[in-house]
DNA sequence: TGTTGACTCTCCCCTTGGGGGAGTCCTTAT
DNA sequence: ATAAGGACTCCCCCAAGGGGAGAGTCAACA
């Protein structure tokens, strides 16, 4: 192939010039494995400056390292590929919005890994999987100033606090005091992880008017119930173990879970925070 | 099939006394798709009560609910399969290392991820993915009191801090008042994320005796730096954006990469913080 | 007893971001 | 010329299932 009576091979001289590697050398530079840049190469995010029609051979460009580097340092953040392409197109405002995204999602699942760090904690401490004594009750009706909302699995916690403080917000500005019981009620998700939120407080007689939340009665009957001692991101665990008992009893699920305060997070400290949540059992 | 001159099928009469059920039922109960039952059958974590040899079809007992959920709970914070497994077959002590491992684990993770949003958030808020000015030098040769340890990638912000207030206090000890430079070198990792940091702080003759500590040199040489201005955490992206510049421009690496502290985070707020960022350039 | 609709089965491909290896071809240095 | 080491493609693998095809089953209703 080479035909070095006419000086340089065109291909070579090609390759001084614009000083090109080869994928191992290139590997080095950039310090990412030769696997990543051919994936890279394959799916369009770092194409290399030539790849030899014969031979199939790919060489880079020194200049391409600055690319390359910049791939491995999003990598090294769990930026996943589709958003890098994206990255690397985009300036101004387009980046800061896919940014912006990024930032929202990392957040996201860094809420959910600090609540499952929450659980895991809680079960090393109680060194059983399902550390709480359930029991049987019957409830009683109760007669309650509700204000629901829509959130997501994700955002429950933080949602339902920000509701329960916006009735009580809303008591006190007709003259309630809150009373008990201070309860949440959520319906069980969707698929999607959507699901509806019910923050309600008890009142008496004669019944407020308010402007978001309104009058309604939760009905009582027999119920499964537990004490759960300690913060509220730790409630996942004593959901599932609830859930588990009634299952495993062959009891029907009569309602929604529903979680009743017997104290306040602005006055306790999160783990001596108390809260008796209940299933409502069917008929 | 059904034998009803008899009685009940035996396979029915069973099925009413254990209370079993089919997949889709169980399904429901525990709140775990059939597809996820299915494949917890096909690894052995939770094996139907009984299978119908004829036709395939899987029954659960509603006992099996417990384990279930149980599997649901811990699948949703993220515990793998295999871990799961041990979980569910040990108690106390096991139990214990198993839960600690997973603990030690997520919080590895949490800190990764943690770190990871600090380098997003500072690229939005530059707007640019390399927002550094980077230039070259000509760096002294120091002579430095050095101490060294080996750490991991995730490890080595906290591992590096610990180990230049360790040899601060050292040369407290033997009445020297840190001097400038504070620096780290930070050895390239290999592929297991293992890696060596070096501490270095300036001194100068008499060089004194340390216990941990030893006198040595760090040569100097062209260099290529960049001035970070925030926290530590968000190092990262000013490593790759001098790697990159270098590389770009065909440079050689003649060294490992430093960090000199300009100023104390204990003085100075995090997003205060100075540090010039070093690459040695190779001959 | 037949039919119909809802369930369930297995099997196969898809996801992310590459890693490991086999078998073959190419480059480079001696 | 030859040998060593690079590079190529192709295939399978990871976790934890999701989606769907095509076929068999179950239960209720007529």
């Amino acid at each position: 192939m080479t035909n070095s009576r006419y000086g340089l091979d065109p291909r070579e001289e090609v390759m001084q010039k614009q000083n090109l590697m080869p994928i191992g050398r290139f590997s080095k530079c950039c310090r990412l494995s030769i696997k990543a840049l051919r994936f890279y190469d394959e799916q369009g995010l770092l194409k290399p400056a030539f790849v030899d029609p014969h031979t199939g051979y790919r060489y880079y460009n020194r200049h391409q390292a600055r690319d390359a580097i910049l791939i491995g340092m999003l990598r090294a953040i769990d930026i996943p590929i589709a958003v890098i392409f994206s990255l690397l197109k985009s300036e101004g405002k387009e980046l800061q919005e896919v940014l912006a995204q990024e930032q929202a999602r990392m957040t996201r699942d860094l809420a959910k890994m600090q609540q499952a760090l929450h659980s895991i904690e809680r079960i090393a401490r109680e060194g059983h999987l399902m550390p709480y004594t359930i029991a049987l009750c019957e409830e009683p009706t109760y007669t309650v100033a509700k204000r629901s909302c829509v959130t997501s699995v994700d955002k429950m916690l933080e949602d339902s606090g920000t509701l329960v403080y916006a009735l009580i917000d809303e008591l006190k500005q007709v003259g309630r005091p809150y009373a008990d019981p201070v309860m949440c009620i959520n319906e069980d998700p969707d698929k999607q992880g959507s699901m509806t939120v019910h923050a309600c407080i008890g009142v008496s007689a004669p019944y407020p008017t308010l402007p978001h939340a309104h009058i309604t009665e939760i009905p009582g009957g027999p119920t499964a119930w537990l004490l759960h001692r300690g913060a509220y991101e730790e409630l996942g665990i004593a959901y599932h173990a609830l859930f588990a008992w009634t299952q495993e009893r062959g009891h029907e699920q009569g309602g929604a879970m529903r979680e009743i305060y017997l104290n306040d997070p602005a006055e306790v400290p999160a783990d001596e925070l108390e809260t008796r949540v209940l299933l409502p059992l069917g008929p």
